[in-house]
DNA sequence: TGCTATAGGCACCTGGAAGTAACAATTGTA
DNA sequence: TACAATTGTTACTTCCAGGTGCCTATAGCA
């Protein structure tokens, strides 16, 4: 039984870390493939994006759907109770945009991919 | 120079971490003394409460006010910027709580303070 | 026969985040 | 004279989140 001193504590068990917030967001997007997450993240490692994807899964704010084919299929989409998580989430990446643009005048030197 | 894949990358670089939310909830309400959050947050040392608050001075998001009086007083406040902050950390108290009641019925067991 | 793609398990290791403990500085006060 | 209160620094240490490397299974294809 956990103990938090303030509720928000809660939130950031279910979603703190290095990599989670991340990964929902990809996943508020669209559902997506192991390998697909892999190429939007290009700095994770198999291990930890199986091992964050369980715990994801585990905490019910993911859900993960098996395609019996070989090779393998496997996809990741938000579940229901996930949902519930897009405001935030949202917020959080609005913000982190406009902090970008705030700090770097020119972004294209910060942002990788887009 | 940093580099982000994703802009929400960003924003956790900013309030990553295990106290900076926690301590960003406390300065929504109010603003606070040091040994006030330090009562507000038991679990956390002087000395990472020290390491938190100036990092998240430098990055803007909060600002430190020195009263020259003896024993010292040092109040912490969020500056305009950090403000912005506001509505992400609200939505993310806000279900960080809705969390607890759905996975804890009574969550007077969790609940330390309060 | 060997290579590909896909998803993942497992043992081991490391770097850095976080913790511990001692110390400083200043003034009032018992 | 010694201690309290407040905020903060520093050196040292611990610990675990995260990283590395190697292994598995399966079917198709060159």
């Amino acid at each position: 039984m956990p103990k938090y001193n303030i509720p928000v504590e809660a939130a950031l068990e279910v979603i703190g870390g290095k990599w989670k917030v991340v990964i929902l967001c990809h996943l508020i997007e669209n559902k997506r493939r192991t390998s697909e997450l892999k190429r939007l993240m290009p700095g994770i490692t198999q291990k930890m994006l199986t091992q964050q994807l369980r715990e994801l899964e585990s905490d019910g704010v993911i859900k993960r759907i098996v395609y019996n084919q070989v090779p393998p299929k496997v996809e990741y989409e938000l579940t229901e109770y996930g949902w519930t998580l897009k405001g935030a989430l949202d917020m959080l990446c609005a913000w982190g945009e406009q902090h970008i643009e705030k700090t770097y005048p020119n972004k294209e030197e910060v942002l990788l991919d887009s």
